[in-house]
DNA sequence: TCTGGGGTCCTAGGACCC
DNA sequence: TCTGGGGTCCTAGGACCC
C-alpha cells in the first residue's frame, strides 16, 4: 500500500484572528488587536463569560481560555475584550475552506478552524505545497495557519500543534521518537484531565512512556480507551479522511447558563420552551426527525443530570418535543435552584421517509403546516418576528440557543 | 480559578425476549 | 417454579474534543 500524505490544517487563535481581519477590512481601526493584549469573551454583559480566544499579547499576561472574563480582566485591567461573531467565523471558515478545497477532493472539516486534506496526490512536492497554501491563506484571507504533515489524521494534527505558531511541522513514523515522545502525556489528542490524573499514578508522564508501557495494564485500567491512547502514543492510527458531507449528525442541542436562580417549575419550562423553539428548527431545517428527547440539567454544586425520554413516533413537531421534554423535566426535577438547562433530541433521521401515509393524521398536518409557516416568517423576517405570548414581559429569550457553527457536522472523537 | 456551549463515543446496569 | 445464558434495547453518567 502506498504512503499517504495527510495535511493538518489549523487556524492561529481563529476567533480572535478573523476578528482582527475584519475590523480592518472595514477600516474600523488601524490597530491590529492581534499585536495588543486582546480577548473574544462571551457574554461579557452576564456573569459567566469566559475567554474564548486570546491573542499572544495577552498570553503573555497568563490569560487562559476558559477562565472567567472577569479574572481575565484582574491579570491586564487595559485588556480589550470583543463579543464572539460565529457568522463571522462561519464565513472565514468557509472561505478558508474553498481554498482548500483546490487543492484536493478528500477535505475533511473537522471543526470551524480545523481542517485535513489528503494530499498523498503530492509525491515529492508536498513541503512545497504546504508553503503555497499557508502564503495563499495569508495574502488573500489575512491570516495565519499551522500546518502538520504526516501520513495519518492523528500524526498531522499533532504536528500542527507544534510551535512556533504560524509554521509548517512533519512529523512521520521515524520522526515519533525524537519530535512525539518527549511531550508531556497530556499534550497526546485522548489524553484528558482524568485520563491525565490516572497516567500520574502510573508514573506515566511523557508520550513516550505511555507508547512503552504495558498493554494489559492499560486495557485493565482504561478498558477500551486504553487501546485507543497507547495506538497513538505509538503513532498508529488510519482512518480516512471523510468527505463532510457524509458524515450524519447524531444530536442537536441547545443549553444555556441562568444569569438568575430559576427555582419555578413555570420559569424552567419557559426556558425549556425557547430551547425547544430553536432546536426544532434547527431540525427542520436539516429535513431531520428525532425519537428521543432529553433535558438536562445543572445545579448550583455544578452537578449535571439528565433524564430521556422516547417517543413513540419519529417527529420535528415543536409542540410534541415540548410535552415529553416537559414530563422529562418534571419526572427529575428536585425542586432545588437551576444553574443550567439543556435539551437535546437524538435519534434522528431523515424526514423523507415519513411523508404521506404516516402524517394522515389531519392533527399533526395542521402542526406541521404551523411549523413551516413560522420556520418561513423567521427565516423571512428574523428569529423574533413571531414569538409566542408566554415570553412577553417573562425577561426569557423567545428563542434560545441556536447553532451557527453546525451548518456542517462537527468532529468526532474518533478522527 | 469557580467554571460556555456545541458535540461524540463508551460503559454499566436493568428490562425484556427467546 | 427460581433456574441458564445470550442477545438487544434503553437509560444515565462519564470522558473527551473544539
Amino acid at each position: 500500500m502506498n504512503e499517504r500524505v495527510i495535511f493538518h490544517i489549523d487556524v492561529n487563535s481563529a476567533y480572535l484572528s478573523w476578528t482582527a481581519v475584519r475590523m480592518l477590512q472595514l477600516g474600523e481601526t488601524t490597530e491590529d488587536i492581534r499585536d495588543i493584549p486582546s480577548i473574544i469573551g462571551g457574554n461579557s454583559d452576564e456573569r459567566h463569560g469566559i475567554v474564548l480566544a486570546k491573542s499572544i499579547p495577552a498570553k503573555k499576561y497568563k490569560i487562559q481560555t476558559g477562565e472567567p472574563v472577569v479574572d481575565a480582566l484582574k491579570k491586564c485591567p487595559e485588556l480589550k475584550i470583543f463579543k464572539p461573531n460565529y457568522k463571522l467565523y462561519m464565513e472565514s471558515s468557509n472561505a478558508m475552506f474553498n481554498l482548500l478545497s483546490e487543492y484536493s477532493p478528500k477535505i475533511q472539516r473537522y471543526s470551524v478552524d480545523e481542517v485535513f486534506m489528503d494530499v498523498s496526490h503530492y509525491k515529492e512536492n508536498y513541503i512545497e505545497k504546504a508553503g503555497e497554501i499557508q502564503d495563499r491563506i495569508r495574502k488573500e484571507l489575512g491570516f495565519n495557519v499551522n500546518i502538520g504533515i504526516s501520513t495519518n489524521k492523528l500524526l498531522a494534527k499533532m504536528a500542527s500543534d507544534f510551535n512556533p505558531k504560524n509554521s509548517i511541522h512533519t512529523l512521520f513514523q521515524d520522526e515519533i521518537m525524537d519530535k512525539m515522545w518527549p511531550l508531556p502525556v497530556e499534550d497526546l489528542f485522548m489524553v484528558g484531565k482524568v485520563t491525565k490524573r490516572k497516567l500520574d499514578k502510573l508514573n506515566i508522564n511523557t508520550i513516550g512512556e505511555l507508547a512503552l508501557f504495558d498493554f494489559d495494564i492499560l486495557e485493565n485500567i482504561f478498558k477500551s480507551h486504553g487501546k485507543v491512547i497507547k495506538n497513538y502514543a505509538n503513532g498508529i492510527e488510519n482512518s480516512e479522511v471523510k468527505k463532510y458531507n457524509y458524515i450524519e449528525v447524531k444530536g442537536i442541542g441547545n443549553s444555556t447558563t441562568i444569569a438568575w436562580d430559576v427555582i419555578s417549575k413555570e420559569e424552567a419550562l419557559k426556558i425549556i420552551l425557547s430551547l425547544t423553539e430553536s432546536v426544532c428548527s434547527r431540525l427542520r431545517v436539516t429535513n431531520s426527525l428525532c425519537k428521543v428527547v432529553s433535558v438536562s440539567l445543572k445545579d448550583y454544586g455544578f452537578n449535571r443530570y439528565t433524564h430521556q425520554r422516547t417517543i413513540s413516533n419519529y417527529t420535528d413537531s415543536t409542540e410534541i418535543i415540548y410535552k415529553e421534554l416537559t414530563n422529562a423535566f418534571i419526572e427529575i426535577w428536585k425542586g432545588e435552584p437551576i444553574k443550567q438547562i439543556g435539551v437535546r433530541v437524538t435519534k434522528l433521521c431523515s424526514n423523507e421517509f415519513f411523508q404521506g401515509s404516516l402524517f394522515d393524521d389531519k392533527r399533526l398536518d395542521k402542526q406541521k403546516a404551523l411549523d413551516k409557516t413560522i420556520d418561513n416568517l423567521r427565516e423571512k423576517y428574523g428569529k423574533n418576528s413571531v414569538i409566542r405570548s408566554t415570553f412577553l414581559h417573562s425577561g426569557i429569550k423567545a428563542i434560545n440557543g441556536g447553532n451557527e457553527e453546525s451548518d456542517y457536522p462537527m468532529m468526532g472523537s474518533i478522527l
